[in-house]
DNA sequence: TAAACATTGTTAAAATATTCACAGCAGTAT
DNA sequence: ATACTGCTGTGAATATTTTAACAATGTTTA
């Protein structure tokens, strides 16, 4: 079934998702491979492709049916139980993306935060209570969390990472400017802002465009 | 002379030198490619063919010279005249990074923020002076600006955008999910958190590696 | 009903990116 | 000196990703 699922096609699937719940908001019922790519900003061989990763079908003439893509979309991304989230670190960057993902996504929520310091205990911040980090290793265990957001400064960011791994997480987001060493079953997404703004620049100078935005 | 300076290298440049930077500091004189590359989380040939691209040289058997190849790539990568950037939004998200660039880089600095809430201009956050949205234009013009950052709400990405371009910037680091129209020769980095949450979340449930950290 | 049309799904080609693998070299040991 | 070692730089091979191109197809029009 999966013939073709790297992380680029699930990242751009993800992009078309929200693109089709805006559609559908919209009232519309249809739309063409070469219209959502538009607004995707990828091109329609390449958009019709990652949708043959998902089996959808759509029909010549009339397109893809918006509802029924974005629903095919999400049963191939999303775990229909809902997947809880963790986020360790309520620091500056931390709280922007408690904030950012306070009670967004009913599938993917972040449920709790856990930070060192003990002034941010039990405080509740967009909604998302904050836990001592000692308890992270028994929240993440007895709530089954696989997923976590380590938004902690780099000298601690191996350690969260280690507990998280030892605990049961598959999935880790992370902010802090490191290579996390990690066992190969666990996925890491790294972000990071000094090297993303560090490219601008550097594409900036050069005055060089992207292959594709 | 740049046979290869594609966007993935370029990242990864950036990662080396911040890597050889703490070598450096740690009074280290020579690494390898594969102790630079374990550090990185790349493969060794990987990052030879990266330096490659720079016309820097090692020595066998000594390797490369920690301070000799940070220079070269800063050299690469920075102006030496320097780079000032600007950030439009100043909410939670925007925020949180004046809080992670404020005063880091000698060469690459935030130098401005702009918001369209009166109630925040003149405010000084993270040591980042706030200004009117009104005066972003002239600004950016005055200032020679080529490089900002984007953290406004998505409803008004596009018309900042549009600003930007016009007042002659080259670079935008974009944290609104939307995909930016702009000319070709302005790069843009999409730096998308919702989509990046969610392919955590797949791969975590998939319980798959990415092919190289 | 049949012809015309614009679209999808997909195969094949091209472009990019990574890895392999090794010649050649600078140190070190004998 | 000479042989040995383990490294770098890089051509060639491989793998991955994107693009091109088109047969098949459902819809509309006449």
């Amino acid at each position: 079934m999966p013939l073709n699922t790297s992380e680029k096609t699930v990242g751009r699937l993800s992009l078309y998702r929200r693109l089709l719940q805006e559609l559908s908001t919209a009232s519309v019922s249809y739309v063409y491979s070469h219209q959502l790519a538009t607004k995707a900003g990828v091109t329609a061989a390449k958009l019709r492709r990652d949708i043959m990763a998902i089996g959808y079908t759509g029909s010549p003439s009339k397109g893809y049916d918006v509802v029924k893509l974005a629903e095919s979309i999400a049963h191939f991304l999303e775990d229909p139980e809902g997947q809880p989230a963790v986020i360790i670190g309520v620091g500056n960057l931390g709280r922007a993306i408690m904030s950012y993902f306070g009670g967004r996504r009913p599938k993917l929520q972040l449920v709790a935060a856990f930070d060192s310091d003990e002034k941010k205990v039990n405080r509740v911040i967009h909604n998302i209570r904050c836990f001592s980090a000692d308890s992270l290793e028994e929240y993440i265990v007895q709530n089954s969390i696989k997923v976590a957001v380590i938004t902690v400064p780099v000298t601690q960011a191996q350690n969260v990472a280690d507990i998280l791994v030892r605990s049961g997480v598959k999935g880790i987001m992370n902010f802090a400017p490191i290579h996390l060493r990690v066992p190969s079953d666990v996925f890491i997404e790294d972000i990071d802002l000094a090297i993303s703004l560090e490219k601008v620049a550097y594409f900036a100078r050069q005055n060089k465009q992207k292959k594709e935005a």
